[in-house]
DNA sequence: CTAATTTAGGACAACGGAGTCGTAAATCTT
DNA sequence: AAGATTTACGACTCCGTTGTCCTAAATTAG
């Protein structure tokens, strides 16, 4: 898996939330159930969201988290950054440290050129574009979750 | 780490082999020094190697691992598959269960088009490719070993 | 003020990858 | 035939990720 569970489960979330918390917060619970994600692992996972910056959490009655930015502000790679780190994309292919001209690895030239395909694919897409994508019909966004049919229970 | 540990350890053992076993087989204990791996853990993972058919061993005095086929025959992509599997090469960024067009996740497009970057560089990459690249100067192989310095220890 | 709701956070179990160690099996050397 | 060498393989430990559960803190509703 290239991506944690965790890291998959904060970017799964961050999309939910993004097209739900227009008129307040969005409960842990809600998301967890609807995304079929382990409550509680989710609470810590999105911990490290809102200490992160990414999103504000409120504790309450109608509480829950938000996106602190609007979502075309917040970008796959910020994602990604705030749960697995920016290993994945500054890393050696090989595991060796220090990745770099000075000093390669036999496979450094290809897999640099990958990685800032990567890394450039990551910083462009945003919640948003995630959003649009997963809000057209048959894309999924959990295992047993389409966004279409849940937005509003039927948009067609 | 996009490869498994025991990925790496067998990369850098292939192509150590490529570069040694004109002679004859190479023995474990020999990779793993040089290459700074476990020995014991090493063993398993050369055994992995020989299963999937792209080594051979021997037991006994002047026994050890040799390539099965030229060097120029084994790419980075079979060397991967045999340890970690294909799941990089065709699973989903979101780990969702059956990656296709047909029920593709938000990052589906620009994933798989990455994906089959990633296989096609794995696919024409040979160990040959690999091992020439390795024995051009200041290019490392393993953490503290040098192809270039250990080749013939002074290659210049 | 009290009770309900919801996030925060600690303790702990389950699991798999990574690594260690001991012994068996094959093969060569003498 | 005996002993040395080297891979094969099973049992075990260690540790980080994943997941469960319980309690504390904040906040709202009544
Ligand atoms: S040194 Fe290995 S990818 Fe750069
Ligand atoms: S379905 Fe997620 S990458 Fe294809």
């Amino acid at each position: 898996m290239i991506l944690s569970k965790s890291c998959i489960y904060g970017i799964q979330s961050a999309i939910y939330v993004a097209a739900h918390d227009a008129d307040g917060y969005v409960s842990i619970s809600q998301i967890a159930s609807e995304l079929q994600i382990s409550f509680h692992f989710l609470t810590k996972v999105l911990q490290q969201l809102t200490q992160e910056g990414i999103m504000n959490s409120y504790r309450g009655p109608r509480g829950g988290v938000a996106l602190a930015k609007g979502s075309a502000d917040v970008s796959l790679y910020d994602l990604i950054a705030a749960i697995d780190g920016t290993a994945i994309f500054t890393e050696c292919m090989l595991g060796l440290p220090g990745c770099g001209v000075a000093e390669p690895c036999p496979a450094h030239d290809h897999w640099t050129k990958l990685r800032v395909e990567l890394t450039g694919i990551a910083k462009r897409l945003s919640l948003k574009d995630l959003g649009d994508k997963a809000s057209e019909l048959n894309v999924r966004l959990a295992k047993e979750f389409r966004y279409a049919t849940s937005q509003t229970n039927g948009l067609k």
